[in-house]
DNA sequence: CTGCATGTTAGGTT
DNA sequence: CAACCTAACATGCA
């Protein structure tokens, strides 16, 4: 589910309610969504005020007054819901936050148990190694910087802009909406792509990241933010979930394909393969 | 009912 | 070592 924008939804959201709260109490319901943390070093936080909250790439960062962070990885169906302090614990809820003086809670809700949270309490790097692997984050790569990366691989297109190491944020629908924005075929060879081509996808991929924040993010299943608030930004969708629709641009029909294993949409005429310097198009 | 798909990524195999 | 594939898990849909 949640991908740049809605980690960025999520974390906006929750900063209005979080910040300046002193951490009170931690309920853990599953202990497997502690990763490389031990439940004694998550309930030392008790005490601590939250002073921040961040985004990296898909990574959600609690801050505390004490320098101490959580990190949360949402993976496909995580969630973090401020729900009544007194509601019961609900089917898959794998962790509580309880805070000083406040009759809501953070509830850290997934039922499929891909998500995971870490504590990072010195200074040292973050115990998750994709954290400390990650590329540049997705609203922050330079033009340059994505033209060096991508003439340097020759890996499917698709394949590059999925992989956090290279560009940080991005997943599945928002590379799919990116590339045909940019007229590029997911399944290019990445160093084939032309430096105009890349241009327009850098362009994409702001456009399409901004948009999509502004929405709220998109709900093409169950994302919600904090507040259980549905995000809009499907409704711009142009080829994610639009197999055998008709293109916005040119009227063929989106085709459904696996690229990089991974379920793929794309309109064969505006991202013709190998095909250099097609023009990027117009605003979402 | 059964099989197949799903927004991610770690870990194994080429 | 880069590239690729699938398991991890639970649920919804054809």
């Amino acid at each position: 589910m949640p991908e740049l924008p809605e980690v960025e939804t999520m974390a906006l959201g929750l900063r209005k309610d979080l910040l300046g709260r002193s951490l009170e109490r931690v309920k853990i319901f599953e202990k497997g969504v502690l990763r490389e943390t031990s439940p004694r070093a998550l309930r030392a936080l008790s005490g601590a005020r939250v002073v921040g909250l961040s985004r990296r790439g898909k990574f959600l960062l609690l801050h505390f007054s004490n320098g101490a962070v959580i990190l949360f990885h949402l993976k496909m169906t995580g969630r973090l819901v401020l729900q009544d302090r007194t509601r019961r614990r609900g089917p898959w809820e794998r962790l509580q936050l309880e805070f000083e003086g406040w009759d809501r809670k953070l509830s850290f809700v997934d039922p499929r148990k891909f998500g995971y949270l870490a504590a990072i309490t010195d200074e040292g790097d973050a115990p998750v190694p994709l954290m400390n692997e990650l590329g540049p984050d997705a609203l922050q790569v330079t033009p340059v910087t994505l033209q060096e990366m991508l003439t340097e691989s020759r890996r499917p297109v698709k394949a590059l802009l999925l992989d956090q190491r290279v560009i940080a944020g991005l997943g599945n629908i928002y590379v799919d909406e990116c590339l045909h924005r940019a007229g590029i075929h997911p399944a290019s060879p990445s160093s084939e792509i032309s430096e105009e081509s890349i241009a327009g996808l850098h362009q994409a991929i702001r456009e399409v990241l901004r948009c999509a924040i502004e929405c709220g993010g998109s709900t093409v299943r169950t994302f919600q933010d904090s507040r259980g608030t549905a995000g809009t930004y499907q409704v711009h969708h142009r080829v994610y979930g639009k197999k055998g629709e008709r293109c916005r641009s040119c009227g063929s029909a989106i085709e459904y394909t696996r690229v990089a294993s991974r379920g793929t949409h794309y309109c064969p005429s505006c991202q013709k393969k190998t095909r250099s310097g097609r023009k990027r198009r117009k605003k979402t």
